[in-house]
DNA sequence: TATTGTTATACTCTATAACTATA
DNA sequence: TATAGTTATAGAGTATAACAATA
């Protein structure tokens, strides 16, 4: 096996992962009614508090009008409202209802039980080593990108 | 910074990296033309050869209405041609055209270019020890899904 | 004038169900 | 009877463009 190979190997492994972890929340998503692309969503509100519209299609690299059809598919199904901005009367603010808000905690709780399932059994040497490596590679990444 | 704290860090590296390589990769293929679900169908017929649509469903996991619908895109857009099969006719062999061949073959020089990136100035040490911890995490999420 | 969010329209991916032709 | 693929229908995510209300 050439160097070559082996290195197109590795970036065969990092696309296995890409494909079983994308599948794999899905799955868990479904269970509680929802989309990758409304679970993004309902992260970025977490992280940020309740936001317009407009900063979550900055956040979420999206259209306005994307962030219209998944704001009123999560105010039907219950996750979200939307609330007039204090200030602006054109923009409105989304935030979690006690159901949406109940899923952010619990996806973030699920998402450091999943750590703890890939890395708990881990050794350490292994674990720092990964992620120098990771960070390594996420940083060549963003570098390609930006050209 | 607690260990979890330091497992979920982790965690978060690789989804970064898959929101960062999901991107860099469509980019990429819509200087083609192309979508991911139809360079993943691409992909599949490059390794598998002339195919019924049948296998390429199953080979890519999703339902017979897709596929046909994927090939009437790639037929169109002049990337494969549907033939009749040597001995089953209810069924159609999926093949390249020329330059459907030539775009999987620039695929795979350029994935080989991408792991050359990622990888070709990282220590010997230091990718084993890569191959082997993403060897583990792929391997237990595996485990995990097969529940 | 610029910005926020909506309506109008369209394309892609995806699924299930009913159906045709063939095995 | 079972299988390969299509038509019919539907829902989700995405985009651009035109527009209304407000800043």
């Amino acid at each position: 096996m050439t160097d070559i190979d082996r290195k197109d190997a590795a970036l065969g492994l990092i696309l296995e992962l890409v494909v079983l972890l994308s599948r794999d929340m899905a799955e868990r998503f479904a269970r509680d009614g929802l989309t990758d692309s409304r679970v993004h969503l309902i992260w970025e509100l977490a992280h940020r508090g309740p936001s317009t519209q407009r900063a979550l299609a900055d956040a979420l690299q999206v259209s306005a009008r994307n962030i219209t059809g998944l704001v009123d598919a999560l105010v039907a199904t219950g996750f979200v409202t939307r609330e007039p901005h204090p200030t602006d009367r054109r923009a409105t603010l989304v935030s979690f209802t006690k159901k949406g808000a109940a899923v952010a905690e619990s996806l973030q709780r699920e998402q450091k039980e999943f750590a703890q399932l890939l890395f708990g059994q881990m050794p350490t040497a292994q674990f720092d080593c990964f992620v120098d490596a990771m960070s390594a590679i996420v940083e060549r990444i963003r570098k390609e990108m930006e050209k």
